[in-house]
DNA sequence: GTAATGACCTTGG
DNA sequence: ACCAAGGCCATTA
């Protein structure tokens, strides 16, 4: 139900290219609505049981923490998958954040 | 049906 | 500069 802002961000998280991470912001402001940080948030909650299982561990807040490694099937799942994108990982941060940061507003830029 | 929470971010004092 | 509160959508209790 009301899936449209779900599949949005499930849209935008599938489209993240590989060794790239975005953030939730990012998301959210690319849909319109910078305040709705929380609900990209919950939808990646949901991606473990919706039907194409999106890239949650290319998804972190904004300072690059992975937030949501605990809501993986394993912690060591979301490092291990960032690892294999040729992400450094440390201490459950993202390295050079900025420089893999992927912002849909501006990579897309609609 | 109402209330509270959640993988967050932005703005105000 | 730091601390506090609000706002958004959906799900669960």
């Amino acid at each position: 139900m009301e899936k449209d802002f779900f599949k949005m961000v499930y849209e935008v998280v599938k489209l993240v290219p590989k060794g790239r991470v975005t953030s939730y912001g990012a998301i959210a402001n690319y849909l319109g609505s910078k305040s709705s940080s929380r609900v990209v948030g919950y939808a990646m909650n949901a991606s473990h049981k919706i039907k194409p299982k999106v890239p949650a561990h290319r998804v972190v807040n904004r300072i690059g923490l992975l937030s949501g490694k605990k809501h993986f099937e394993t912690p060591f799942q979301m490092e291990e998958l960032l690892m294999k994108e040729k992400i450094v990982i440390k201490n459950d941060k993202v390295i050079d954040f900025k420089k893999i940061f992927w912002d849909p507003q501006k990579e897309l830029k609609f």
